[in-house]
DNA sequence: ATCGATCACGAAAATAATTTTCGGAATGGT
DNA sequence: ACCATTCCGAAAATTATTTTCGTGATCGAT
């Protein structure tokens, strides 16, 4: 458990005196990690003993400690709770734009459902016939990669990002085979009524969208992912990122799922790369 | 400048008893970042002195400051140093997919060339026309994703990643228009050839790719990505995403220099959006 | 070879920080 | 009103860190 949902958890059942505490760590991160204690109980109006209590409180052995873990959190963590402002110059937005990305890593990677990835790489595993869906931009991309992805492991799959072909798909597919869709927003109509399609038919179905959504509804699987869209309407969006890399897991546990075939289907794939560039095989595997 | 970059830069002139607690911070950083000053030292063989004086040397003030700085540069840097072996159970899995992620965003940034991004978004920001290539499945993504953003911006932009009719595009391009590829490899031959047939042409040409690889020798401005490829082959690679990121850098750069026109798209695209769907507006702008 | 300068390093002292102990005050239940 | 409990700080005890200073090693110049 990290310190940051540890002090969200715990928020409002600490007494005053520690709560002072709190938000000194919540609005002014910067002085606490540098602070001495002695320094941060006189900022909070407290003694020492009592800011001690209050690490103890957190799950650390002591100030130290809670020293190294706030450090280790905050580095990407801090920004959930205080969004920073942000200047127009390159280096701050390029800075701006990896701290969101790096944290929405973390979020995801906090808030990850790990047995609903892990159902859905079973049925992945397994599938006849994968369709990925999504559409809109960032979710056809998604749905791109899990085809990216996938076929390297030697599974049949295609995407698409057309939602009246998705439909017909749909309506082609057969037990045993497996739908799975990607909704940023979680409201695209479209997808959800291809998912109850596919179900009709006994395809099973697994959707990478927020939860509690229509699209969320619709699927057997759903791998939820919550996070805030960024306040800055000109900075795209670091939800991609984190879907991204939800697929890049969900890809490794279906390649565990699979190995011999796997590294068989890599194999050949590898060495195609290889005899047609220069046989630099350090080189990544497909540009 | 973050510590592990330095402790990179300083070790050879380190002496022998600073080299041994810089070991010790590379090899165990777990046991580093807990310890106090005398633990550190007694493990290193060094006396106390020696710690606070090797911690000053790297640019800290006192050893504690040093230590909320090793906490905070390492929770994404330190697996640069020291890549650490893998399980098999999701949860590592999972870990460790993230880590690599927010792993290859730090180097990215870190190693990021400012100057030339910033050139390469005067360019596309002044393009009449974008053409935005790559190929092989995870360039292919990137230049979908160029497509994705900068269309959002007001800019007219497509995408292909069909290398004959990259040729053909290359070849009906104006002075004026922007051709922009990416390669992870940097040695798509085919579009180092549509880059030079461009620029004969007198149309700009930007690569997201290695330095010092035939794709980036081929543009008129790279943005150098130097990334190495992760040893698990299973594992989707890790640079994809740092690609990834850089292109959101760069459609914000793009962005604050056209700010009238791109507010202005935004604002249909969104109203689109929200009356095609709900109407509720705080969701992602495009699925 | 010898001298002087410089550097690395640790012992011990000085200082600072942290934790423990303990008791007073406040709160709430009986 | 009384007891139990919790919260919290003063002071003491402990521990950690830094400074000071002296020794020994190394290196270049004479």
């Amino acid at each position: 458990m990290d310190l940051f949902s540890m002090l969200q958890d715990e928020r409002t059942r600490l007494s005053a005196s520690e709560g002072r505490i709190a938000d000194i760590l919540v609005n002014d991160y910067e002085f606490a990690v540098n602070a001495s204690i002695t320094g941060l109980a006189e900022r909070a109006g407290v003694s020492p003993p009592t800011v001690t209590r209050f690490c103890r409180r957190m799950g650390c052995d002591s100030y130290s400690d809670f020293k190294v873990q706030l450090a280790r959190t905050a580095y990407v963590g801090i920004r959930y709770l205080r969004p920073e402002p942000q200047s127009h110059a390159a280096g701050d937005i390029a800075k701006d734009v990896v701290e969101q990305a790096q944290n929405a890593l973390f979020l995801m990677h906090r808030a990850l459902d790990l047995p609903a990835i892990e159902r859905a790489a079973d049925l992945l595993a397994g599938a006849e016939m994968i369709y990925a869906f999504g559409s809109g931009g960032n979710s056809s991309m998604i749905a791109g990669e899990l085809q990216n992805r996938l076929f390297r492991l030697g599974l049949r799959i295609t995407a698409s990002a057309d939602h009246a072909l998705q439909l017909m798909m749909a309506a082609a597919a057969r037990p045993g085979d497996v739908l799975i869709g990607s909704s940023l927003s979680g409201r695209n109509a479209e997808l959800a009524r291809a998912f109850s399609l596919a179900r009709q038919q006994g395809t099973a179905t697994v959707a990478l969208t927020q939860s509690a959504s229509p699209v969320a509804a619709a699927a057997d699987v759903t791998i939820p992912i919550d996070l805030a869209e960024a306040p800055n309407i000109y900075r795209p969006t670091a939800t991609r990122v984190a879907y991204l890399v939800a697929v890049d897991i969900l890809a490794s546990l279906i390649a565990t799922r699979m190995q011999p075939q796997a590294t068989a289907t890599l194999r050949r794939i590898k060495q195609q790369l290889v005899v047609h560039r220069d046989g630099d095989d350090r080189q990544p595997l497909g540009d």
